[in-house]
Formats: structure tokens, sequence, C-alpha cells
DNA sequence: AGCAAATCATCAGCACAACTGACGATCAGC
DNA sequence: GCTGATCGTCAGTTGTGCTGATGATTTGCT
């Protein structure tokens, strides 16, 4: 349906595709604009399992941490606690996760994950990797290494405190 | 005033500042991530001169690619004509740009940096250039180029449709 | 044992940005 | 000239992050 001729009939036919060079070495504009574009392909893909990206998140770390507090889940994710009850609400009508109680401190649950939970997440995992696979496809397979890389290194860094930059 | 002795105190001491090892592969949340902590870095950077970090790449933009209609803009940077209003009006009150008329089409405006915009985005700019170099500081130089040149491949890939994967 | 302080999950409420839909003004094609 | 499309704007909705307060519970101190 979209000729090339499609393009052309718009007033600035690639100017709108394109990004201001000024702004491409700026870090900070270049992890919006791909944070953004992956979502654009994450969140399509998951919308059949009527999960969000951040529920997907949440499974998977119960799934290979094991139980865990609400406010821990919270923190592995860089979550706000009072933002994941909503999520955790989610996750448990669908019948993903059960709030159990914590026997060694019954303030806190110990998030379990459901047979349903278990399942969907591992479907969940098949559709991510097929998006972030048309996300990348750009990027050979030495290039998505690398990229992969280095945001694992900046992602561990940030978030960790100023004081063990200079740690005795 | 943060001694060690106040981060031994907590009850998870290293496990809250670490990222989930089932997710370091995820792109998507990598990205999210990282995002949120160059923001972290930028956002501080540009409070002194009152400014967002979006306000600085409009005024980027329009000191690198002169004058332009707040629909162009919108298409350089991804964001919505709605949202660009409030932004533009941010930076009019500051008196860093004027709504001037496009003589050729009345309906559009051609925004103007003025003197003062020309100097606060050169001042942003070194405040951002700072910032960033925190935030990138595990990296070696390298592999901040290697970072920078793969995200900018993806995000300008991002955005295109899909029907120019197929060039001809 | 008992009291004070901290912690967990929750809720109400605020702030902010994205987005939709509508509107008047203006332009372009026929 | 008409019709349809585009630009900037506004009103309203949604989603997310955060603050502050609450009740239940745990921990530390004495």
């Amino acid at each position: 349906m979209a000729h090339l001729t499609d393009i052309k009939a718009s007033s600035a036919p690639e100017a709108e595709r394109t990004l201001p060079p000024a702004l491409l070495e700026r870090i900070g504009f270049l992890l919006a604009m791909t944070k953004g574009g992956a979502e654009g392909f994450c969140t399509p893909a998951l919308a059949p399992l009527g999960l969000h990206v951040r529920q997907f998140g949440l499974l998977t770390v119960l799934a290979t941490e094991g139980p865990r507090s609400q406010q821990e889940l919270a923190d592995w994710v860089r979550m706000d606690r009072t933002t994941m009850v909503g999520f955790i609400d989610g996750l448990e009508e669908a019948g993903y996760v059960r709030r159990e109680r914590n026997p060694s401190d019954r303030r806190a649950y110990l998030l379990q994950l459901t047979p349903e939970g278990r399942k969907v997440q591992k479907r969940a995992e098949g559709l991510m990797l097929e998006a972030e696979d048309e996300f990348l496809a750009e990027l050979s397979e030495t290039e998505r290494e690398q990229l992969l890389g280095l945001l694992a290194k900046l992602a561990i860094a940030v978030g960790r405190p100023p004081s063990e930059k200079a740690a005795p």
C-alpha cells in the first residue's frame, strides 16, 4: 500500500524520518529514541497475551530468582513500590501470581508464580525475542553483543551510589 | 554523612543495587534502565538553567537547523505536536525563542532563536557534556564511540517505515 | 518484657507527559 | 471558489512516578 509515491507526496519526504544530526551524539537523546523504538516493537508483541512489558519483567524475575516481596521486586527493576501494587494486581487477577505472606516476616508477601504464570512467562519470552530480533534488524550479531554488553555495563553502574566510585 | 556503616545497616546491602541477570539480555530493559540513568545525570545538570532536557533538544535543533515550524520540530525529535505547545511556551516565556509567522505559510510559525536562546543553548550543551561524561564514566573512549554509533544506527532505523527495509 | 523506630503493602492525591478529538485559521488542488 | 488537508491550540483522558499518610508487623534498645 505504501509505495514510494506515497512518501514523495508529503511535503518533507525524508526530513521527517531523520534525526537531527546535532543530537545524534547526545547519549541521552539516543537512549530516549531507541527506548521508544524498542517499546514500539515489544509492547505490541506482548499485547496478545494481555501483558505489559513491565509485567513480563516481573514474571521473569520471579521465574529466575524465586519468590520475592514486592519491595525486593521493585528494587530489582528500579520501580517504585507504590507503582508495583497495580502491576501485581494485574498479574494476580490474571492468575499468574499469588500473594502469599512470608511466614518469617508477615508484613511482606512472598509472591508466588503460578503454573500459568510460568507458562505465560515462557511464551512472552519467545515473543520478546522475536520483537527484539526485529528491532535489532540493522545490527549484526557481533554488534548486538557489543551493544548489550555496553548497555549492561552502564545499567549496572547507574543507581550505584557515587561513594562506591572511590571505594577503599 | 553516608559512611559504610550506613550502607551495611540496610537489610540487603548489595542485592538492591544489582539488576536481575535474566533481564540483562533484554535490550528493552537495558534501554529503559540506561535511559533513566542518563536522565538522572542530565536533568539535574540543566536544572540551574531552568531548562528541561527536551527543551535543550529543541534549542539545539533550532540552533543547528535554523528556524522551523513546531510541526517540523516535533517530527525531528519524535514528539507530539500537542506536547510541543507547552515546551515552546516555556522557551518563549524565558525569552529563548520567538514565535514568528512563516510569510509563505501563515498557518505555521518559524520559531526564531533569540540571542539569549543561542547563548543558553551553548551553556546547556557544556553542562550536558559534563553530565554525559559522568554518566559514561565506566566506559572507555573507544567504548563510548562504539555505543554512540550503534545507538545512532538503531535510532535512525526505528520510525522508518518497514517498506524501506526492502529498498531497491 | 516493653517501648520506640523502622519496614511492608496500600491508598489518596498530585505532577507530568503522551495522546485523542475538536476547533479556527490557512493553504493546496481541482 | 469549493473541498480537503495542514498548523497551532485547547480540553480532556490515560498512564506512570512520586509524596505523604495509614495499619500491620518487625527490629533495636533498654
